[in-house]
DNA sequence: TTGTAAGCGTTATCAA
DNA sequence: TTGATAACGCTTACAA
């Protein structure tokens, strides 16, 4: 009756229900997970929860998975593959499928363990996880705009703040860095390539030798926003102008980048989508079974000009080529602000891609100890 | 053997590992659930995961859960309380307690039947709350402290841009507001107190009305981070000077407080303690069952004194009185900012006071169907 | 030290 | 249309 079956009388439906709520019953969803094998829970794991970012990607998933009736089960901390491991297994039984973000491409194997159990989509990961359900977010393809950008402005000399060795997203950026150099006839220097950790800490200490460089750079482009916080309050510290002196670009488009002095020029990533995506994904991998596709989503990353670059206007290029997908480009030709205290974003040029790539899942899932 | 029971043979243990491992057996969580009646996760509650403070909230109750071998599933979107109870139910058998956020004061009879089911603790609940463990933010003393530190720097005719009506914590940092004007010998005004909903987009919207006064506010203190930077951008709009022509405050102390131009005086508040300190109250009222004492803990709001409002020294009143509540103030000298890249928050008070109120619970958890 | 059986609260199946 | 029974995968208690 509480679940609605039609083949019970109008009469005894009362009364089950009067009887229900004068008890006021509550179902245990413990039982009913074990007798249904389904738990309408999607399993979350992340490396961190710091920041906005990991935030609106919840914030994503929460929405969509809410839509759909189904809560979600953090875990946070995750940044080796074997907590990954572990996190998932005892996730098991709890959840009908896991949305992981795996900062390092390293935990192919783990991933591959897990694909087994669990439907799953990787968020952020590196292009070549086959076999897996992936969303990520174009970083080649943002870090490319946005230094093709400073080219634009008449910059050749342009260094780099990157963030950490290993973490996918800061060897993409590095990539589309690079690769935009080249594309323009400018040999990549390892001089010019300093390293980070994403944390403004870092964007701050790195300044010294970078100014110290001779010929100093003109233009700087750091892996994410943070580091470009922290390398702009340096700059403000040593009283260099921005962007009349040096040029500063960033990547996220993280709420402060706005309000910065002068407000930053960066990349915009869709952490809320990222997040919504994910779920839609797993929620087609649950309904179609252990035997289906695999999905490979691309979210665009896309350049917002404000001003610690300078704005003369420049020609922007599209997509770069890359061997490995096939692109495709569009424009967007203003930011729809509906927030009044917007300080101006200023023109968006969109630098991303979207594709899908479908392909048969390579391993169906087992059930141990049938 | 996989529970680590001592009393079997190393032999038939190792045998037990042996097939596990080769099994790559998982165990069913929701099973040892059902059996046990103890899951191991906690239920939170949110009205909403919209920025950062949630996102902090969160992140403190993760750390703290973790540290206890605890998950937790959440789910959001919950303002009235029909939509509270309706979640906890769904929650049930799944969850071995509850952190529950309402921002609004009415759904006392709505928490006081989950209760009776789960041990819960309210994230700041209006302190009149009984029989229910529940941890808040001095928001009263927060603003009674900013509205001190503005009368302090000479301000009398000062206006507040309150949050909605029925959002407890609106209504308690408008209590605190009025009650510094009254001790400092002003008269609180209604036409001084205009009305936003906490967006960046209603601190806005508000100016025009507000700085058509005649007299003209010479201060403003804004309920929340976002409304002041929506005022902020108004004002910038208009050409008026912060803090010259007005000053401006704010309550939060959210991260881009600290990147505004000029930087937001406001009142911190640790969103991840809030956290923290709701699972520890959560896990001890598990740990002692349904007869259980209830606490009510309440965290301190500090002042940060940075540009918007001017910086002469003032002398700074200490925690008000206030009838209902024993009262402990301490000063804290200085914020440590490890963050290199602070444009330095200044000198910080501390509004707060820390408390502590026990009393046994007014009623047992029961069980139906039993 | 090992094996067996019962039961947690559901839902699905089958018989009445 | 209703009622009885088994089963989901685990842990606990008790018997061997």
């Amino acid at each position: 009756v509480l679940n609605g079956s039609a083949r019970v009388s109008g009469e005894t439906c009362g009364r089950v229900w009067a009887a229900a709520s004068k008890l006021d019953y509550w179902p245990n969803t413990a039982a009913r997970s074990l007798r249904q094998s389904r738990s309408h829970v999607l399993g979350i794991l992340l490396p961190d929860l710091h920041g906005e970012f990991f935030s609106e990607v919840i914030r994503g998933i929460d929405h969509a998975a809410r839509r759909e009736k189904f809560q979600i089960l953090i875990s946070s901390s995750h940044a080796e593959a074997e907590a990954i491991a572990a996190a998932a297994r005892s996730m098991r039984g709890r959840v009908d499928g896991l949305i992981v973000m795996a900062p390092h491409g390293e935990s192919a194997a783990v991933i591959d363990r897990i694909t087994h159990r669990l439907p799953i989509v990787l968020l952020n990961a590196p292009s070549p996880v086959d076999g897996s359900n992936v969303v990520s977010i174009d970083n080649f393809a943002g870090a490319y705009a946005v230094t093709r950008h400073l080219i634009g402005l008449g910059h050749r000399r342009i260094a780099t703040i990157r963030g950490p060795r290993g973490n996918v997203d800061a060897e993409e950026r590095l990539r589309g860095y690079r690769r935009a150099l080249i594309d323009a006839g400018i040999r990549p220097r390892r001089a010019l390539e300093f390293t980070g950790d994403f944390t403004e800490a870092s964007g701050y200490h790195v300044s010294p030798q970078l100014l110290a460089m001779a010929p100093r750079p003109s233009a700087v482009f750091a892996a994410n926003d943070s580091m470009a916080t922290g390398f702009l309050a340096a700059l403000a510290a040593s009283g260099i102008r921005v962007p009349e002196d040096i040029a500063v670009a960033g990547f996220d488009d993280i709420a402060i980048a706005r309000y910065l002095s002068p407000a930053l020029t960066t990349v915009r990533v869709d952490a809320y989508e990222l997040g919504a995506r994910a779920v839609r994904l797993l929620l087609a991998a649950i309904a179609a079974g252990p035997a289906a596709a695999c999905h490979h989503e691309v979210l665009p990353a896309t350049v917002v000009v404000r001003h610690s670059c300078g704005s003369r206007a420049a020609t922007m290029p599209s997509a770069p080529p890359d061997g490995t997908k096939s692109s495709h480009t569009k424009k967007i030709a203003t930011l729809v602000g509906s927030d009044p205290a917007s300080l101006g974003p200023g023109p968006i040029q969109d630098a991303g891609r979207h594709q899908r790539k479908t392909r048969p899942s390579s391993a169906g899932r087992t059930e141990a100890l049938q």
